[in-house]
DNA sequence: ATAAAGTCTATTAGTTCGATGGAGTCTATG
DNA sequence: CATAGACTCCATCGAACTAATAGACTTTAT
């Protein structure tokens, strides 16, 4: 499962929506503004979110966008399903249950994808755009404590973290 | 974290690689036979695990590929790190940890993709070439070293259970 | 009528992906 | 020591995808 730039847009989007909930309808270049976002290309974005149904729009001179829903009832899968495609690491869920029953061979390697796919699965249709946007208040410091419980796992990881660094983690 | 069919090539070579582990170098060709894989690309694929020293080459008549480490040393998140890079949703961990610290504004966004990346490297990095290959054996005569039973902690459902109820993606 | 806003289609430049071709190098074997 | 068999390395290819932009069109408030 990857998470492109376009979903990464479409995330912060619904999260300033998710913001200013209940408050009207946002412009798109507010969004863009807020967000620092290219606004042509959120345009598309907003679009394809409209056509989905999670938000929608208002036409003509004060026109804008809002969500359709609760902000507590927009989980994150949802958004990433709808731009970037299934949570599965390769394929989607259907296909990998197919391949475990089919390709006798290589089940187990499937299995295992689709384990990865199901942990996926967990955290993202149980975290809704309401809980991101409560942030725990500013209590900025080292371990990061986020309001459901985050686990701390320091793995490898020796690579200077320098933006642009391509594989390894 | 995306695996591309050329990560699936590598992750099926390497596990014919373990079936045959201990029988000498084995053929480019004969791995791209009994995986049905496409000969050209696959040396492309061998030859980056060999200079990642994963495996090994022999050159010359009667050469080919082995692995350099036994089965139950050679974790699936090597791989997979290798030919389609970080396990991360977005960017990598160190990358998430940093926009943590930094993007307040989008920082729970970014804990749950490390979140979610932690939940693959928890199954990826704690499977095994040898769990993926022991499988249902039809023990064969042959005296299987499959060393059972590392010390290592046994976390996700890697064979048997089919985890069922979830529906599509 | 006009300006402000969303809608829609097309196009682009750049990159990645999956794959192939071919020339070169090494080595077991006879 | 010639040769066939095997890995090594580099170059290229077309198709698809990605991020982004352009422009014409429609709708609505005032």
């Amino acid at each position: 499962m990857k998470i492109s730039q376009k979903g990464l847009y479409a995330l912060q989007a619904m999260m300033m929506l998710a913001r200013h909930y209940n408050q009207g309808a946002i412009k798109i270049r507010d969004i863009a503004y807020e967000e620092s976002l290219p606004e042509k290309f959120l345009e598309l974005i907003l679009l394809e979110l409209k056509n989905a149904r999670i938000v929608e729009s208002v036409r003509g001179a004060k026109g804008g966008y809002q969500l359709r829903r609760d902000p507590d009832e927009i989980h994150l899968s949802e958004i990433i399903r709808l731009i970037d495609g299934p949570l599965a690491p390769f394929g989607d869920a259907d296909q990998l249950r197919t391949l475990i029953d089919r390709d006798l061979p290589h089940r187990a390697l499937y299995q295992v994808f689709l384990d990865v796919r199901d942990a996926a699965a967990k955290i993202l249709e149980h975290t809704t755009l309401a809980q991101l946007v409560k942030g725990p208040a500013p209590h900025t410091g080292k371990g990061g404590k986020t309001q459901r419980g985050a686990k701390k796992k320091e793995v490898g990881s020796v690579l200077p973290m320098v933006v642009g660094g391509h594989k390894g983690e």
